[in-house]
RNA sequence: GGUCCCAUCGUCUAGUGGCCUAGGACGUCGGCCUCUCACGCCGAAAACACGGGUUCGAGUCCCGUUGGGACCA
């Protein structure tokens, strides 16, 4: 029977959230790189627990590998938590310091008979690995200096004392029950000659010792789960609640990797992603609540449970990110989004404090853009002094057919008192009603005029937000654009 | 190779034995709206991996097969 431990428990009981025991989770990230998605959907799921049960949430790097770990890896993680608003009640802790922790609780390990030492030269193992492969049984350590009571050394590893039979089950509340043989795991080392201690050690001691108490990581580490239930039973100390969640896959179906194109957090912070749409998109793969996709960040430390949590891997699809990215600009007022899409327009080159005025700008716009990056994009006859035409636009839509029309339309727009869109419309109609034009035979020409291009925003939007000052000589240019282009046609 | 895990539309998922003629979302396709492009709206195609059980009844429970994945090597 799968039992399943959540929060659900708690809340259901225990409404007020008056909890006995306090949630307690941890990030445990290693400097060897940058924030990649996968690894920020486990930062977010102990993140949103803990914030969803007023727990605790630490942060602890596990920099023991010296030689893959560094300084620009830990900066770059705490960048990107930073961008998605995680932020964490303890730590950050660095496994490098808490040394002589692992080493004292090495020692308990040692004295009480639970661990001993090892001299067996990686040779050998390889050989009785080899030997054991063959004759079809675990290739596990085979317990030659089990009993040998043998004395420290600086070639001697510390192996833990796995019990020969029986079995060290796991209960998850993702996956329920997971049971494995102790014949199988066999005495595993816990620390390495050179004194730094095992990953299944070190992560043990530092939960155990920071009173962590709810993990939920990545399946990948689901084989090394017993090993560590075994070393907190051998420590007398309590279980935490373990949810092991499924890895994220790239298109191909294979574990994320660089191949898989921008994985990093901070390279969608960078496409013009709001961090809200990256979690809202991280949280939902892999959880649930019904039929509900849209999720703000209040919502989901409202709603998030380990309930909910699938257990099949899900692929990493960029297109529904994207979609879900647009949602979430629909979702933010025109002065929020004006802060946030300045960096971008900055970095497209914009004098962003000489052109109109940002929010106005933002307004025609944000109903059309998927990120941030496509709005500064988009924005760039609203900054740009004289407009390029796109050949084909202007071939199609500058033409001499339209010269009266333009040409009355922008006296029509020099007088006009009220340059809003009301009036704007008002200045069109007097035109069409003269012409017999229709609108779109007018508001192309005048759009190819103020944009460049064929595609804008709405014609008296966009020019309500240039204004006359703007509109007016970009109308005149475009006249004379015209008029050089019928005067060249006539010569030939 | 050993151990363990997973399996619903292309993708993310709802579904916890009858409410399933399998629902939603992204994507795709078609239409409407329209000053362009978008948005929006309407509609369509699209899935329970396979085989055995259990049961009055199975997407839902059990076993096997196949396929994928993780860890250890």
């Amino acid at each position: 029977m799968i039992e399943k431990k959540s929060c659900c428990f708690v809340c259901f009981f225990m409404p007020e959230r008056k909890i006995m025991s306090t949630v307690i989770t941890r990030f445990p990230p290693s400097p060897t790189g940058y924030l990649h998605v996968g690894g920020a959907r486990t930062a977010l799921f102990n993140w949103l627990y803990a914030r969803h049960t007023q727990g605790r949430f630490i942060l602890r790097i596990e920099d023991t590998d010296a030689a893959r770990s560094s300084q620009a890896s830990i900066d770059a993680i705490f960048e990107a938590l930073e961008w998605l608003g995680i932020d964490w009640d303890e730590g950050p802790y660095f496994q490098t310091q808490r040394l002589e922790i692992y080493r004292e609780y090495i020692g308990r390990l040692l004295e009480a008979g639970q661990a001993y030492y090892c001299t067996c030269t990686p040779e050998t193992l390889a050989e009785k690995r080899k030997q054991a492969l063959a004759a079809g049984r675990p290739v596990g350590y085979d317990g030659t200096c089990r009993e040998r009571c043998l004395p420290p050394s600086s070639d001697a590893v510390v192996r833990f004392k796995t019990p020969a039979a029986g079995t060290t089950a796991l209960m998850d509340v993702v996956r329920g029950r997971i049971v494995f043989d102790n014949a199988e795991i066999g005495d595993f080392v816990i620390q390495r000659s050179d004194g730094i201690p095992t990953y299944n050690f070190a992560v043990v001691i530092d939960d155990l010792t920071m009173g962590v108490n709810t993990i939920i990581r990545g399946d990948d580490h689901v084989s090394n789960t017993p090993k560590q239930i075994l070393i907190y039973q051998a420590l007398g100390a309590s279980l935490p609640t373990y949810g092991h969640v499924p890895m994220v896959l790239g298109q191909d179906r294979t574990r994320l990797s660089k191949r898989h194109g921008a994985m990093s957090v901070t390279a969608y912070r960078d496409m013009g992603y709001l961090p809200e749409a990256l979690i809202n998109y991280l949280v939902r793969l892999g959880w649930s609540h019904g039929d509900q996709e849209f999720f703000s960040v209040a919502e989901l430390i409202e709603k998030f449970d380990l309930e909910n949590l699938g257990k099949s891997a899900g692929v990493f699809d960029p297109e529904k990110l994207l979609a879900l990215n647009f949602e979430h600009i629909q979702a933010c007022d025109v002065a929020d989004l004006a802060q946030r899409v300045r960096p971008f327009m900055v970095k497209e080159g914009y004098d962003v404090d000489a052109g109109p005025d940002l929010q106005k700008i933002v307004a025609t716009l944000n109903r059309r853009s998927k990120t941030l990056a496509d709005m500064a994009r988009d924005a760039y006859f609203y900054f740009q002094e004289t407009i390029a035409y796109d050949p084909a636009a202007a071939k199609k839509f500058l033409r001499p057919v339209v010269l009266d029309a333009l040409r009355m339309l922008l006296g029509e727009l020099q007088q006009l008192a009220d340059f809003s869109e009301p009036g704007l419309e008002a200045a069109f109609k007097t035109v069409m009603d003269a012409t017999g034009f229709k609108l779109g035979k007018i508001a192309q020409p005048v759009r190819v005029a103020l944009t460049g291009k064929t595609a804008s925003p709405g014609i008296f939007e966009i020019m309500d937000v240039l204004g006359p000052g703007r509109v007016l000589p970009r109308l005149a240019r475009a006249i004379a654009f015209i008029e050089n282009r019928a005067a060249a046609a006539g010569q030939k």
